[in-house]
Order: structure tokens, then C-alpha cells, then sequence
DNA sequence: CGCCTTTGACCAGCGC
DNA sequence: GCGCTGGTCAAAGGCG
């Protein structure tokens, strides 16, 4: 159902994002995550939910139809103006996979912007908590590497958004063989990908609209700001599935 | 005391 | 137009 990425029935079977009509739903920056939790999960805040920079304020819940599982609603509150947004859920498929969706961006830097700014070991901070989770993810891409047909298919659902025509081969391309992190090819494309923070709408359109100019794109994005924030957070913590979605 | 989570209610978009 | 659903608000309570 729509619910897993939070498209909009419209979007999936649109590949233009330029059909955004209405205000409410629509024109919003959205990048969509998934996080393996495992049993570490009781290591972690919010029923499993990895502790990034920022802290969040938890300002909803709800039922989503089609899932068992409750849909959060998390609100930046490390500064008081700051819009960024997020939404957590569990895969309706895979218990243990959580369905991250972050919704606008942080107006001001995060917390680990500054140690990591100033630090060549940017993974210093975050290793004593993410050293595990490290571990867990290079299981888990053993586990996608084993189990194509069994999780992995339930995965590649979520990276079926029309929009993500360019970066799909990337994610897929990991996703059939994540050791191929270790190539340089993959190694550059990747960090291409995890070093942004999450696409914003006209950015996820120049995405879709041309392959070759992936890395083009990716290098612009290098110039926004907080970006090593994120991408220490998504390096250490997250799976390597990361599906930038229009709204 | 301040911040957070929980939870029910409300509002608005969307499909039929 | 109506009903369903997702997203947000706000009050209440808990915790450090």
C-alpha cells in the first residue's frame, strides 16, 4: 500500500513529481530510509529507533491501514524553529526493518556537525554507539547477499518509486551484491549517495530526470550544508537502502 | 521544572 | 458529497 513510502497513489503511477496539486500532502521534501534493528533494539530509543544527531520530539501516532505496526511522528526538537520531520514505522513485511521518512530538512547545524567538522575521525563520536550496529548492517547486506528472494524482495518494494529511476540501479546494484561496497566504483557512488542530506523536491527531480548526470548531481549536492551530519548517521546507522522520495 | 511520550480529537486531502 | 485515511494539535501524565 501507499503507506510504506507515503506516496500518494498519484505518485506511484506518476513519474512526474510535477503532478503535486495539492498543498498539504504533496510538496514535500521526503527521503525515505530503512533501518535494520535486530537485538540491539532495546540498546536504542524509541522502540529501536537509532539515535541520530538530532533529538526528536515524538508528537504523534498513528494506526496506518495495512500495517500492523504504529506510524510515529517525530518533530526536531533540537532547535525550536527547526521544521525537519520524521516518520517511523515498522516494514508491515519485516518487523525488523524500520521505515524511516524524513520530511523537510534542519535549518541549523546539528550537534554532531561540530565534532565531526573539526574531527578527521568523523565516525568518532558516533562509533561507541553505532560500532554494533556496524556490525549489524554488514549482516545484514550478508543476509540481502543470501536472501535475495526472501526479505530483499520485500525491500526492493520500497525502492520502486518511478522517482528514484537513477539511484534504483545503485540501491539495486548493493542490494545484489553489497560487498561491492568494497570496489572503488561502488565505494565513490555510494558515499555519493550518503553524503547528501535528504533530496529535496527539485533535486529529486533533476535525479529522475537523467542518469548521466548522476554523479553531476550528487557533486552539487555536496555543497549543502550538514551534510557529513547525515551522512556519519546514515554510514554508521542505516542500511543502505536509501530511497530519496517526492511526495 | 523542563522535556518527553501517550493518546484522543480535529482537520484536510483524496478516492469513490 | 461522503467516508476514509494521514498528519497534526494539544492536554495529561511520566520521568530525570
Amino acid at each position: 500500500m501507499e503507506s510504506n513510502t507515503n506516496a500518494s497513489p498519484q505518485l506511484e503511477s506518476e513519474a512526474s513529481p510535477e503532478t503535486q496539486t495539492s498543498k498539504k500532502r504533496k510538496m514535500v521534501e521526503k527521503t525515505v530510509v530503512t533501518v535494520r534493528i535486530g537485538e540491539n533494539v532495546s540498546k536504542l530509543k524509541n522502540e529501536g529507533l537509532p539515535s541520530d544527531f538530532w533529538s526528536w520530539r515524538k508528537y504523534g501516532q498513528k494506526p496506518i491501514k495495512g500495517s500492523p505496526y504504529p506510524r510515529g511522528y517525530y518533530r526536531c526538537s533540537t532547535s525550536k524553529g527547526c521544521s525537519a520531520k520524521k516518520q517511523v514505522e515498522r516494514c508491515r513485511t519485516d518487523a525488523s526493518m524500520l521505515i524511516i521518512t524524513y520530511t523537510s530538512t534542519h535549518n541549523h547545524p546539528g550537534p554532531a556537525t561540530i565534532s565531526t567538522a573539526n574531527s578527521t575521525q568523523h565516525h568518532k563520536e558516533s562509533e561507541t554507539e553505532t560500532t554494533q550496529d556496524q556490525e549489524q548492517i554488514e549482516e545484514q547486506t550478508n543476509d540481502k547477499a543470501t536472501n535475495d528472494e526472501g526479505t530483499n524482495e520485500e525491500n526492493f518494494h520500497y525502492l520502486q518509486s518511478p522517482i528514484v529511476s537513477c539511484t534504483e540501479d545503485i540501491i539495486i546494484d548493493q542490494l545484489e551484491d553489497p560487498f561491492k561496497l568494497n570496489t572503488e566504483k561502488s565505494q565513490g557512488r555510494i558515499e555519493l549517495l550518503l553524503e547528501e542530506e535528504p533530496l529535496c523536491y527539485a533535486q529529486i527531480k533533476n535525479l529522475s530526470a537523467s542518469n548521466s548526470e548522476e554523479l553531476d548531481f550528487f557533486d552539487e549536492l555536496e555543497e549543502l550544508p550538514m551534510s557529513s551530519s547525515f551522512l556519519n548517521f546514515t554510514r554508521s546507522i542505516f542500511s543502505h537502502e536509501r530511497i530519496p522520495v517526492a511526495p
